[in-house]
DNA sequence: ATTCTTTATCGTAATATTGCAATATAGAAA
DNA sequence: TTTCTATATTGCAATATTACGATAAAGAAT
């Protein structure tokens, strides 16, 4: 039999989406950003540019780009600047990888 | 003042090393991957490339690029063909998450 | 040895990402 | 208004990623 039942045109929604919101994560700016503001008090998160080894313009690429996968939220309202962690979708990631840990650890361990 | 103090050179090696492992989820291919070798019991996973809607060296080339982050582990060894989870590294990421979830659930919540 | 099966690599094209300089935008301050 | 400050966008150039067909490699089966 040459047919291939099981082979899918696309991978599932649910995959493009984690992967989406996973990959904005993948590069050290944007982890160095997430970082950031989660070591900062407040939201007056102007100054990123001084701690990041690169242009602001860059930088303003990669905020928008967390934004984007909804990794951060927040706006520019006139002189009340404030870009904040997205909650819930850190969770989400969160509970995604604990998920994956628990059905590993139910797993049968006599490979690799 | 137009010295910059804080201003690094360079992102951190742990941030450079979690944007690398995070990246290599960042692809509908390996989240699929993952997703299929996790709901598989046998490490024989020759068969990845039937649930997938991708050529086979393309499907080889993300395997390559999962086993270079550490997320999967495995060889080719006569007939005893095996990938699996690296669970270490799965662990790493959840942690990683967790981490972020407690800090923020700590954190002011008057913006954004 | 030859063939089969499975996985990896190579070559190449198409597309996406990253970075910065230059510029635009917009509210605040003067 | 003009200027200042902060962020966003545009326009490239350099690089990286992704995909697939063709081919290679290597052990298994005959």
């Amino acid at each position: 039999m040459e047919t291939e039942l099981t082979k899918p045109k696309d991978f599932t929604d649910s995959q493009h989406e984690i992967a989406h919101t996973i990959k904005a994560l993948g590069h050290p700016a944007r982890v160095a950003i997430i970082e950031y503001l989660l070591s900062v008090d407040t939201c007056i998160c102007g100054d990123i540019v001084d701690v990041l080894p690169l242009a602001q313009p860059t930088v303003s690429r990669h905020l928008k780009e967390l934004k984007n996968a909804k990794l951060i939220k927040g706006t520019i309202e006139g002189n009340t600047i404030c870009y904040c962690i997205d909650e819930n979708t850190i969770e989400e990631l969160q509970k995604y990888f604990t998920n994956i840990s628990a059905k590993l650890t139910l797993k049968n361990k006599n490979c690799c």
